[in-house]
DNA sequence: ATGCTTGAGGAGTCTTTGGTTAAC
DNA sequence: AGTTAACCTTTGACTCCTCAAGCA
């Protein structure tokens, strides 16, 4: 029960913590879009409306409506202006125009009034405003690059959308823990099939007949369900036994969990492009679908159903989908509804063949479970004459390779794309067992080596595959993509994306991984790279999670040379030498991995970058002594003109217009002079550059302190000024200073001058404060003697202060001038008993000034006054 | 229509060690 | 007379990435 407890707290902690991590990323978000006013239109209603959507979609309830309704009210404003502009001011549309600078317009702001373009109804009051940019300036706008900022922008609204279907896969999958669901299922489940839940190693095999159950039992439709709740519509469409692919997907994961099988919930996260001029593009031909969409294509969406109903013909339809998808799958749609049947109608050829070619696909790709008993029953006997060894679930190794993504020539829509499907660990399978892909929509099996084929032919690109169990996640997009390379710079930063998914890998690890005993033991050097947490190296446990991740990682590290050889310029494992930049060189060349259009292809691992020997200086290496350099480059003419010219004035003849570069083997650590006899050693400059720690000379330390040179000089300490870095002031870089390098022993006697310096600097501060303010009150008090004195002499009481001074008698005006003259008194006595020390005294004896005891000096007006214990004090007599 | 190569051009990075004058 | 600080003016060459054009 507490362990219970613990892990519900922890559970939350995490969320907590997924929940910051998002929240911030919003925030950023929606700080980065506020002040971007007019650049932001050019990202159009893209941004605005779609993205600023999302935003709520997925959040907490508090967050949810707010968020929603921000981003809404900021999209419908920014609308409003624009609608504003042609609306209200009819022909004053060039006019706004104009108004906004060049950078409003290059930036794009015209794209929004473009859209109105081919609409009809951009008739105002009779008036038609033409709108028709000129081919220039629509050939400028195409060729724009995306700024800092958009890049930014859209990598915020990238890693926004990645969070908010995260957030919707752990919902889909807390779905399908739900055990009222999971025994309804049960209670659906023919007697046969239920002998599954005593299968202790299940395999691809023993899993086919309950696919074929499935698929045969439930349908996907374009209909969604008005529940308010993913459970409730879960529920609702196990009654209905149809519902949206999402649906049917989790419905399948629930059956699978409810027969003691360890399932994930898979989905493919089709995320709004991490880079700007993607969509941009991708804008133009979707423009027609933008209306009803947002980025969450799927009619499966994050609220309620109700009001996100995809009922517009431009949307992509499910039923469309669904024979996208499944045609070749024989499966058919009996609830086929007049919906439907218009949707049908409204196919463009291009659809019809685009689906053509999607079946064709999967018809030649992926394993068919055809609802024909018999062809099951075939299918099984073919799989169980396989020999024990080669008895795959994927028993499709048909030609049409998975590298070989489908044409896709036919129908730029991505509609028909796999999304969600089902993983089963089958620990009957490959020895040790494994994760096998089950789609049991369409009753596929073991088909993860087609999905980016499928999702390549419906424009979906598949840059995140996560699987969801015991509400964490794991990215398991490796196990689906076979080019990485290609995926990889269209995802986000990794050490991100591993931030978020920690936590969620930690709840998703702990409710899929079951320790496993191997029947052989890892190789060591495997072990090592893999970092087996629960592995020990002559051990044979480990845990499914580990395995896997070995797995993918082997995936990842077996990738195909490419063909190409673009495909080389950033690839992370393998390079052409053509693509190293200037500073790089392959290091150790050995023996090529293979060729590429006759270029010998090299590990990624093997670059290594060059440096000039000072560059090293400054990380604290030197070259070797008889070293050559890896490299020498030719110097650019400006330098070797600088060069030439220093050269000259040097009178040295050496000079030969090169740069020489250096590799990392060629160093060792730097060895600078010791410090001796007090003495600093210096560069060429009577300085010493302390790029870092490693650069000071051995003996010496630096002392960043303001002003301490000046305490080195007076106490006769030898020192070097120390200069930290450059910075750019007035069009030239000029070194940075800060404190001095000074040989150790001197380090105590100079910070402790220097304390003592401080403090004496402090103490002459504060009397110099303490004057200032003697002196202020003392001008502040004589003024105002001076003026009632004047007040009194001249009678008028209307001096420039009329409103108190009016009111002051002269009674009032002496009282003044005796406190005024006690409180300066008061305040030298004060001054005079710091500087006696006798102020403990004071404290005892309140000393009082007889008036006999008074003197005056005339010459000085100081009248002085003593007291009978003999202490005395001089005030000015006013 | 797609994919590859090439060249152009833009964005971003790297470069890197004052002189004069007035006030103190 | 020596020292300090403010002011002046505001790089530009290079690398690398991206994109369009041309071609197969």
């Amino acid at each position: 029960m507490r362990a219970c407890t613990d892990s519900n707290s922890k559970e939350q902690k995490i969320s907590e913590d997924l929940a910051h991590v998002s929240q911030e990323a919003v925030e950023k978000l929606l700080r980065r879009s506020r002040p971007r006013g007019s650049s932001l239109k050019n990202q159009d209603e893209s941004y605005s409306t779609n993205h600023g959507v999302s935003l709520g979609l997925a959040w907490g309830e508090a967050n949810k409506n707010r968020e929603k309704d921000g981003a809404e009210n900021e999209a419908r404003a920014e609308r409003d202006i624009l609608r504003g502009q042609v609306d209200e001011k009819g022909l004053s549309v060039s006019v706004d125009m104009e108004e906004m600078s060049d950078s409003d317009w290059e930036d794009g702001s015209a794209h929004t009034f473009k859209c109105k373009e081919n609409d009809p109804e951009t008739s105002i009051n009779g008036i038609t405003v033409e709108l028709s940019p000129s081919q220039d300036l629509a050939r400028r706008k195409t060729n724009r690059r995306a700024s800092a900022e958009d890049k930014e922008v859209a990598e915020l609204v990238h890693k926004v959308h990645l969070l908010c279907l995260l957030a919707r896969g752990r919902i889909v999958d807390k779905a399908c823990d739900d055990p009222l669901l999971q025994a309804s299922l049960l209670s659906l489940l023919p007697a046969r099939l239920l002998k599954l839940s005593e299968n202790r190693e299940p395999t691809g095999v023993s899993l086919y007949p309950l696919i074929s159950w499935f698929s045969n039992q439930f349908k996907v439709t374009k209909l969604s369900s008005d529940e308010k709740s993913f459970r409730s519509a879960l529920a609702h469409a196990l009654e209905a036994k149809h519902g949206t692919p999402e649906e049917i997907a989790a419905l399948s994961v629930a059956l699978f969990r409810a027969l003691n099988l360890t399932a994930r919930f898979v989905s493919l996260l089709d995320v709004v492009s991490l880079k700007p001029e993607v969509d941009k593009c991708d804008s133009i031909s979707q423009n027609a679908q933008r209306k009803g969409r947002g980025i969450f294509k799927n009619p499966t969406v994050m609220v309620d159903a109700q009001n996100h109903e995809p009922t517009s013909p431009a949307l992509p339809s499910l039923c469309s989908e669904k024979n996208d998808y499944e045609n070749g799958k024989k499966l058919k749609l009996s609830n086929a509804t007049s919906e439907m049947d218009d949707i049908q109608r409204l196919k463009r050829k291009g659809d019809v063949e685009f689906e053509m070619q999607m079946a064709m696909a999967f018809s030649a790709t992926t394993f068919e479970v055809d609802k024909d008993a018999g062809r099951e029953k075939a299918a099984n006997e073919s799989l169980s004459t396989y020999p024990k060894k080669q008895r795959r679930i994927t028993n499709v190794e048909l030609p049409s390779s998975s590298s070989q993504p489908l044409p896709t020539a036919v129908g730029a829509r991505k509609v028909g794309s796999p999304q969600y499907w089902a993983e089963v660990y089958c620990s009957g399978e490959n020895m040790v067992g494994k994760w096998v892909h089950v789609d049991a929509i369409n009753g596929l099996l073991g088909g993860e080596g087609r999905v980016e084929a499928a999702a390549a032919a419906c424009r979906t690109s598949l840059r995140y595959v996560v699987g969801f169990a015991g509400y964490g996640a794991k990215d398991v997009t490796r196990r689906y993509c076979t080019r990485w390379y290609k995926v990889a710079p269209q995802r986000v930063n990794a050490a991100w994306w591993d931030e978020v998914l920690a936590p969620l890998r930690e709840l998703e690890s702990r409710a899929t991984g079951d320790r496993i005993n191997l029947p052989f033991p890892i190789e060591s050097g495997l072990h090592e790279e893999m970092d087996l947490e629960s592995s020990t190296r002559n051990g044979f446990v480990a845990t499914r999670s580990t395995l896997e991740d070995m797995e993918l990682e082997m995936r990842a590290l077996s990738e195909p040379l490419p063909t190409n050889q673009q495909a080389y310029r950033n690839h992370p494992l393998y390079v052409l030498e053509r693509w190293l930049t200037k500073y790089q060189i392959i290091q150790p060349k050995g023996p090529p991995l293979g060729f590429c259009s006759g270029y010998p292809v090299y590990r990624r691992s093997s670059v290594q970058m060059l440096k000039t020997k000072e560059k090293w200086l400054r990380e604290g290496l030197q070259v070797k002594h008889n070293e050559l350099p890896a490299k020498v480059l030719k110097r650019t003419d400006k330098q070797s003109k600088v060069q030439a010219h220093e050269d000259d004035d040097c009178e040295e003849a050496n000079f030969e217009g090169t740069i020489e570069l250096y590799g990392k083997w060629q160093l060792e650590p730097l060895l600078l002079p010791r410090a001796a006899n007090g003495i600093v050693p210096k560069n060429e400059r009577g300085q010493v550059d302390v790029w870092s720690e490693k650069c000071l000379p051995p003996g010496t330390v630096h002392l960043r302190l303001p002003r301490i040179f000046v305490l080195a000089k007076k106490l006769e300490i030898d020192y070097a000024p120390a200069m930290v870095g450059f910075e750019f002031k007035n069009g030239r870089s000029v070194p940075v200073f800060d404190g001095i390098v000074v040989c150790s022993e001197f380090k105590d006697v100079l910070l402790e001058a220097y304390a003592e310096e401080k403090e004496r600097q402090e103490a002459e501060e504060r009397k110099r404060n303490e004057r200032e303010a003697m002196s202020r009150w003392y001008q502040l008090l004589s003024s105002i003697i001076i003026r009632q004195k004047l007040n009194n002499c001249y009678g008028s009481g209307q001096l420039d202060n009329p409103g108190k001074m009016d009111k002051l008698n002269a009674r009032d005006a002496g009282e003044i001038q005796s406190r005024s003259q006690q409180q300066v008194e008061r305040m030298e006595i004060e001054q005079h008993d710091v500087a006696s020390g006798s102020g403990a005294q004071a404290e005892e004896h309140e000393h009082v000034f007889l008036k006999e005891y008074q003197s005056f000096d005339g010459e000085s007006s100081l009248l002085t006054k003593q007291c009978h214990c003999g202490f005395s004090i001089q005030v000015e007599e006013f």
